[in-house]
DNA sequence: CAAAACTACGTAGTTAAATACATAAATAAA
DNA sequence: TTTATTTATGTATTTAACTACGTAGTTTTG
């Protein structure tokens, strides 16, 4: 549509966000068509559950890469799910360990066909030639090495 | 991280969103380095403005690509700023016809210089060996085809 | 060992988008 | 020409992330 955002990034993460919102529903419809009653975005944070079996708040946070308010969001939606529980850390007052109950453990074992299906289908539409995780890793290392800011200013200077 | 995720479109949407939000609040700050007091989520309608020069809301919105809600805030703030205007249409009494103030126009002459640089930077960026847009294009294309309820039902059947 | 700095967690508030709903004007159909 | 449908706009609410801030433990340092 125009010179910057057509070219650049500002319209491509809205229409990511998009496509992002259609799978998280196609994935809970997906769910359901098993019977199971989950939602795609718990998935982060019960995956590494099961395979860390307990861990902390911040620690959970790094895990999925969000961070831990939004996480804690998470954790209390899981929570009244009955899928988590958490208790104090007797050694470190500060800190809540979280771990999966039985039923979320149970309710794994029925989601591990459903995220088989899930994966194949997803690489499907994902691997593509222009990999979309390849490019967003491509572009996310230029701008560790030099921010846009740091770029423009430069470019500027430079007339 | 995992196998959905990792490899899906998931959390890439979160990693874009926060690529876009750094890149927003770096191009606010170019702006200002140029003395301009201007934010980069309202360069879609003006710059749309400045071609076009006179639409209606929903107009405005298809163009950006936009929901009307979501257009129509913009479109609040840009008449704050007093960089748009609006009269009714005297032929269709419901559509609401936005136009650039002198202001804007103004403004727009000197934000021209400033897209340039901005526009070259996020080439740089942007064009990767795995190009950004092309793979969120060949992704959507895809989805547009089947969807993913209906590619993993189909899955699921076949088995 | 007391003060300072750091870490873990939690809450509140913000943001940029979306949906869902409401109303009024214009057009089409009975 | 009334009635039904569609279109344009607007408002209210929701969502998923964020930042900013506060508090309470823990660790480091003077």
């Amino acid at each position: 549509m125009n010179i910057i955002d057509e070219s650049g990034i500002l319209a491509i993460s809205t229409r990511l966000q998009r496509l992002s919102e259609q799978l998280r529903k196609d994935g809970a419809l997906f769910y359901k068509s098993y019977g199971i009653d989950f939602e795609p975005k718990w998935f982060p944070v019960v995956y590494t559950l099961h395979h860390k079996e307990v861990l902390s708040v911040v620690e959970i946070a790094n895990e999925i890469g969000y961070t831990h308010p939004s996480t804690i969001s998470l954790l209390k939606e899981l929570e009244k799910q009955k899928l988590i529980r958490s208790k104090k850390d007797k050694v470190d007052e500060r800190k809540r360990l979280i771990s999966l109950t039985p039923k979320g453990q149970e309710l794994i074992v029925k989601m591990k066909p459903v995220w088989d299906v899930m994966s194949s289908v997803l690489k499907e539409i994902a691997d593509n030639q222009n990999n979309l995780l390849q490019a967003i890793n491509e572009a996310e290392t230029k701008l560790m090495h030099q921010s846009f800011l740091q770029r423009a200013l430069q470019l500027k200077s430079e007339e």
